[in-house]
DNA sequence: GTGGTCTAGACCACA
DNA sequence: GTGGTCTAGACCACA
């Protein structure tokens, strides 16, 4: 069973990245933990190497792996990658509540909608 | 002086569609209001009037005009389209909250962090 | 004539990314000057587009160009890039410094030996 | 506890090669003195022994050790090495300087911008 | 065996 | 025509 959806538009090596940077962040791969080597996962996802590889020389780029030549790919450790992921939900949020406010929508009400319930009796 | 950022990564067709389902929805354009004609947008943004074209036949397609043959494209009215940008910007918005979630970030602080405050008085 | 030097031990793309990183710094290449296509300098260097591809890639990653789909890659304009480089050489020039001294040789002397004059009269 | 950073880009053989010339250029290391065993130091670095190998083959090429078969390796004494060090370092600083110069920063303000004092009193 | 680079060539989205 | 993605397959450095 492979998780890549070939429907998705998203291109496969990002589906690849998204997927790790997830697993990583909820912390399911622990740091120094070895990556899948690049020609396993293609074969698993049954992709091409270049496209394993293109996925894992972005996940190093944006401080989720390291790979040793001749070793493999490991997992960084670190909270830098949190506060990196916390900050962009964030500016997305922001952006959609504003994008909601900007055409009449109340936000509050947008966010009931979609099933948040603030807890009004402390803080 | 055109509103289309060439340095956007966003394709031009999506930049105007966007644009104008803004427009609609903020009430700016109202409903059987004339759009500009595909080649004096094309000229005005100084771009290919078959970009044009396409984000027309987009904003058609997604229910934000109607064309009629010989005289032009004209907005459509009706609630539709807010209840359908709700629903999108609400499908959004729990994506959000539910990601933050899934890697251990409390989704009221993300919430408090991007300058989102509730208000407990009414309601 | 193809200024790429298969001897070096750098990769293509690497060199084909420093050769532009240098033409835009130092303002040969104006914002929002196109850049060749990557078909183009593919031929002109007489490589693979796939490798000009990725050093284009690389340069927008590093806020150097940007790229419009369907219509080519342009110089980015801004200062950020003066003021990251110059971080980056003042890095560079500090760890050699650093180096020298550790093996007990005087940098000043280090300085003068790779014509590096002092103006010692003004400041 | 090894010195070795599994984290850095460069090889290990090189991590190696390059810790050594320095404790060999800082005099830590003195002329004639032994070596450790290519097997000991792979155990102590728990490595491969062929990694150290390489290390100690490119040690020998450039002029640090010298190998005498059945006995070990030993650091190579003489100047030579010093003023290779420094040639090489004069080089790339040089370098950097040039580098510099030709994007339009002033030499003078990047030394002084990494820390660089100079002694205006003597010389 | 492992990652990194490169080539040749295909196909798609976009202008 | 222009960039972006992907495949198939080669070759090299490194452990």
């Amino acid at each position: 069973m492979t998780w890549i959806n070939y429907q998705d538009s998203r291109p496969i090596y990002e589906q690849i990245t998204e997927r790790y940077k997830v697993l990583i962040l909820k912390g399911v791969l622990v740091p120094d933990e070895q990556m899948p080597s690049v020609r396993k996962l293609a074969m698993e996802l049954s992709t091409n190497p270049n496209t394993v590889q293109r996925a894992y020389t972005e996940l190093e780029r944006q401080g989720f792996l390291y790979s040793v030549r001749g070793r493999g790919n490991f997992v960084r450790g670190g909270t830098d990658i949190h506060a990196q992921k916390r900050a962009e939900l964030a500016g997305r949020l922001a952006a959609i509540l504003k994008e909601a406010e900007d055409i009449g929508i109340d936000p509050a009400q947008l966010l009931a909608e979609c099933g948040w319930k603030e807890n009004t009796e402390n803080d």
